[in-house]
DNA sequence: AACTGACCTTT
DNA sequence: AAGGTCAGT
């Protein structure tokens, strides 16, 4: 039910946000597996859905564009905290092509037609507050022209791929959607992930409406994905042994305060919040990494995948000594400490821009600004690395290994009542 | 404390 | 093999 609600097409209303490309680069940092909520609608637009409503977003050489898609007859309320939602008709389109791209709730379409919400409130302050969820998610208030720069001065690695890739920014997602995203990456295939959380939040998330023949869905919340059934339902979606780890992660989290749980560690020091995300079943220290630098503000973490285990042995020469069959946890550690003397405080920042390069979706990307370089130093830099090793605890609470405050270990209780 | 395989599916 | 995690040694 209020599966079909119709959503209004993208006049001419466009609303700017002064944005340099420079700083944001909306195809790379919205696909380079961050958030996979986001899609290329049209050249160059970005539908998907943040913060309960459904955005299309495009841009100039200055500015950011954007739009956010009101209901046309949505009964479905936003999930978010904020349940003002202005949806304010304007045109009254019948509700013409069910196309049913879900085929889980096909309803007869009744006519969109209710209690249209009076305006009850002026709708103008809403475009203020919509400017502010961007530039909060999108994190615009960090300079990231100025990083790139310190970087780039650190790194000649760095360096190398700047110009190619610029305006990779880190999200800050909602710690909820980004927590049950990445679990989902684990020994996974991007191209994989895209279609479970999709299918995610088709099947458990409340009903945005529909664009251009689209169901949108907000993303579920912990007590969708905590519900009993939860985990038959997700391995019928292909979901795999990570069905358990979603329904068992959200059901330990509600029972220990819910969202605030997760929310408050973004108050936490990275060491604390990285500790207790790896309480969670399915979360390992990279899954937990990425939540803390995609989600909790924690700039530092630096999670470490297979690409940047083959960055770090490939072009930092870290393979001096020892070299594990597997990313241990040890391994980890030590390139998170590693980065971050290398880049600064924001050294999951730079990850982030060293990954997307590394991805072979953006490897034509690549070329172009490599015929224009130079291309024959090569190996140049490969010096050791293992001096690095010591003075790198000089950044406060920088490593995610300290910390023996409480034990709390729960990830292996069963059905813990 | 640090390593080694098994593990759901799909490209 | 894929942007790992878990349990056992």
């Amino acid at each position: 039910m209020a599966e079909h609600a119709l959503l209004l097409p993208v006049g001419n209303m466009w609303r700017y946000l002064a944005c340099a490309k420079s700083e944001l680069r909306l195809d790379l940092t919205l696909a380079c597996g961050q958030s996979f909520r986001w899609r290329e609608t049209a050249e160059g637009h970005w539908t998907g859905v943040m913060g309960g409503r459904v955005w299309t977003l495009s841009q100039t050489d200055e500015a950011l564009r954007y739009h956010v898609h009101r209901s046309s007859g949505g009964r479905g309320e936003p999930a978010g905290p904020r349940e003002r939602r202005a949806g304010v008709p304007l045109h009254t389109e019948g509700s013409s092509g069910g196309s049913s791209a879900g085929a889980v709730n096909e309803e007869e379409e009744e006519e969109e037609e209710e209690e249209d919400d009076e305006e009850e409130e002026p709708v103008t302050e809403d475009t203020d507050e919509e400017a502010e969820m961007l530039r909060d998610y999108f994190q615009l208030n960090v300079s990231l022209g100025d990083l790139y720069q310190q970087w780039g001065a650190a790194d000649p690695h760095f360096q190398r791929i700047a110009a190619s890739f610029p305006g990779v920014r880190v999200l800050r997602q909602d710690p909820t959607e980004c927590l049950f995203s990445i679990i989902c990456t684990a020994n996974n295939h991007i191209s994989r992930i895209h279609g479970m959380v999709d299918r995610l939040c088709q099947a458990l998330g409340a009903p945005l409406g529909t664009l251009d023949g689209t169901s949108y869905h907000d993303f579920p919340s912990l007590s969708a994905l905590a519900g009993g059934g939860v985990e038959a339902r997700l391995r019928d979606l292909g979901f795999g042994y990570r069905a358990p780890f979603l329904q068992r992660s959200a059901a330990q989290i509600l029972a220990a305060d819910g969202p605030r749980w997760l929310e408050g560690l973004r108050a936490a020091p990275y060491a604390e919040a990285h500790e207790a995300l790896c309480a969670l079943p399915g979360v390992g220290a990279k899954v937990a990494n990425c939540v803390c630098l995609m989600s909790l503000d924690k700039a530092e973490a630096v999670p470490v995948d297979t690409h940047v285990w083959q960055i770090a042995k490939r072009d930092y020469g870290y393979t001096a000594g020892k070299a594990p069959k597997s990313i241990t946890n040890k391994l980890q550690r030590d390139l998170g400490v590693f980065f971050r003397t290398l880049w600064g405080p924001r050294a999951g920042w730079a990850q982030s821009v060293r990954f997307c390069a590394e991805l072979k979706k953006f490897q034509p990307l690549r070329e172009t600004a490599q015929l224009k370089k130079e291309d024959e130093d090569e190996d140049e830099d490969k010096k050791e690395v293992t001096v690095a090793r010591e003075g790198a605890k000089a950044e406060g609470s920088g490593n995610a290994k300290g910390g023996r405050n409480k034990p709390a270990r729960h990830k292996k209780a069963k059905t813990s009542a």
